[in-house]
DNA sequence: TGCGCTATTAATGTCAGACAAATAGAAACA
DNA sequence: TGTTTCTATTTGTCTGACATTAATAGCGCA
């Protein structure tokens, strides 16, 4: 755990780097406090102001919290699920929208994924998990809705059907490729015609999961993905025919 | 663009959360100059040092990248595929180990995503790729190699496999679950056997690629998936025995 | 004119010391 | 014994200073 005062790195990097590392290898485990700032000042021999640029980098990433008063400091935290999945999906979504990544690709990742989930779903889907898909589909089909609030419920139902799988590290991984999708979805705007066809699929899929058909949720997944990137197409048409008038 | 200063959060936290929804809205573009610290002290009136904890808190998540010297500052960084893969193999790999998740989860999420590219692979895979692949299979089969080795080999020949679906995308969500199962893999020791029916299995999946018959690469991925369960169980039942005894 | 050196300047990086605020635990007190 | 007060410790914030870096303008000189 030393740092090397010559190299051309900010000295708050290596020291976060430092205890990054010795977090991910167990020398400082879970609940672990870490030295008091004063005492890490001593041992990497920098300022206070140092250290604490080097927790707060660590502190952005999840890995300590930071209490006050006697008996306070630096602990090394639990990594939550929730906070990994709201991590990955900011990451995700700046990712997507910095590098201008075409719908048809964000579109085939996602359903990709979300097709890897069919299997699973259908075998050990719960009550719970359909409640919450018939009711996004009834919200779904209420008049009225704003295009943003149908894309949310589009949403609540995909993450339910993950859910479903019973996989905690399989929910994590498709928050990404899900919820990053979105500001691209709500790009478009959905008919009334196309959602009362998105809905009738989004049943399709409630049915098959909830008949352990495995084969109908695939396929209907597949005709959802095609109909997506049809109407992100229309859009896009749209679009030009204007800039040209 | 304010902050709460009667709010229980910290100022550094707050500041960073403001900047950062700048950035997420795209009010601050790609490659655009914060102001300079002394600006955002006047704006926020704030003390430098918590300007600079919250720059820091951005600088951590790959937001933002700073320059020193005049016309240097902090700008906003295009977040890279590689960085973004990074992040999401930290996060991963420290998610899984903190909570403990078992070795059959993990196996579970991670063939069930590395099935969802394997249609997408065979349609696309380039020479290079499929080079990749042979290259890890021949490594794998050398004597000597050592078992970590042999685990790099191995997510370096499924990382060439995800890749080949040629979708940027994917291959930056699977990264998490491919790369984050490698130090629970690296528990299993591998006898000659069953590295050489590990071999076998990798072999048939390259072929599978080459011969765009995606049915093979799917089923020998499925084989694959269950023989790995196997081996960890192996592993896990001796364990149990030496307690025992 | 055009090239190369230097000084200036503006920005981040680091340091030092102070005070504020929170909190746990000890001490004093009813 | 229970409650309040005090105290010590630790993080959060502020102030001011200097170091380091790098672009740029100005200057001298061929």
């Amino acid at each position: 755990m030393k740092i090397d005062p010559t190299s051309k790195a900010d000295l708050s990097i290596q020291i976060a780097k430092a205890i990054r590392e010795e977090i991910m290898a167990g020398t400082l485990r879970v609940d672990d406090r870490l030295p008091s700032e004063t005492e890490l000042c001593d041992h990497f021999e920098v300022s206070r102001s140092t250290v604490r640029e080097a927790l707060k980098r660590l502190a952005a990433q999840n890995l300590i919290r930071t209490q006050r008063g006697a008996s306070g400091g630096a602990f090394v935290n639990r990594l939550s699920y929730d906070q990994a999945r709201g991590h990955h999906v900011t990451t995700s979504t700046l990712l997507m929208s910095m590098n201008e990544v075409d719908f048809k690709t964000a579109c085939e990742a996602r359903y990709a994924l979300e097709r890897a989930c069919a299997p699973l779903a259908v075998e050990r889907r719960t009550a719970d998990h359909l409640a919450t898909m018939r009711v996004e589909i009834f919200r779904q089909g209420q008049p009225g809705l704003s295009d943003e609030s149908f894309c949310d419920s589009d949403v609540a139902f995909h993450r339910a059907l993950v859910d479903s799988a019973g996989n905690h590290v399989l929910s994590y991984q498709l928050a990404g490729a899900v919820e990053a999708t979105q500001p691209l979805m709500n790009m478009i705007t959905f008919s009334a015609r196309s959602r009362e066809k998105i809905i009738e699929l989004h049943t399709a899929i409630a049915d098959g999961v909830e008949n352990h058909d495995a084969e109908l949720v695939d396929a209907k997944l597949a005709e959802l993905s095609a109909y997506t990137l049809q109407l992100s197409e229309n859009v896009a048409k749209e679009r030009s025919k204007r800039k040209q008038s």
